[in-house]
DNA sequence: GCCAACGTTGGC
DNA sequence: GCCAACGTTGGC
């Protein structure tokens, strides 16, 4: 099982909307890189819900409810979506700031390529953010 | 196939 | 609101 982090403005997409929903339709993912990433999700991995903008924290977790599949909405069989399914709230938010002042996770694509929107989290920097309260 | 121009994302 | 970092587009 591997860990995916997934940025949502929390203007358009909140943690609490998925918690209201329960499951959504992860969708919009146009760019090839993060596209690779949602193709390589399968069913139970953990998903870090981050907000983007409007928080810059991580605010809970969720799992891989549904392994990719092409936007139903779209007549493009290359973007992809996956199914997620709220988990729970972090007792605390986790900011962008202090995931930036561990310098094991310099290299974390949330800090070393901010404008990528969904990302595979390693072994080694699950267990860091696990350390700052990602539980 | 190169590259300039333009658009977008997201941190600050 | 600004701008850096990228990605994309289109003319050549």
């Amino acid at each position: 099982m591997k860990t995916l982090l997934l940025k949502s403005e929390p203007s358009v997409y909140s943690f609490d909307d998925l918690r209201r929903d329960g499951r959504t339709v992860w969708d919009g993912v146009a760019n090839a890189q993060a596209l690779i990433v949602l193709a390589s999700a399968k069913v139970g991995d953990e998903v870090l819900f981050y907000h983007s903008n409007d928080g810059k924290c991580i605010v809970g977790t969720a799992k891989v409810a549904k392994r990719a599949y092409p936007d139903p909405k779209l007549d493009n069989p290359k973007r992809l979506v996956i199914d997620i399914r709220a988990g729970k709230p972090l007792t605390r938010p986790v900011t962008l700031a202090e995931i930036k002042a561990v310098p094991g996770l310099a290299d974390l694509a949330l800090v070393r390529q901010s404008r990528l929107s969904c990302m595979v989290v390693s072994e080694g920097h699950r267990e860091l953010l696990r350390g700052l309260g990602v539980k």
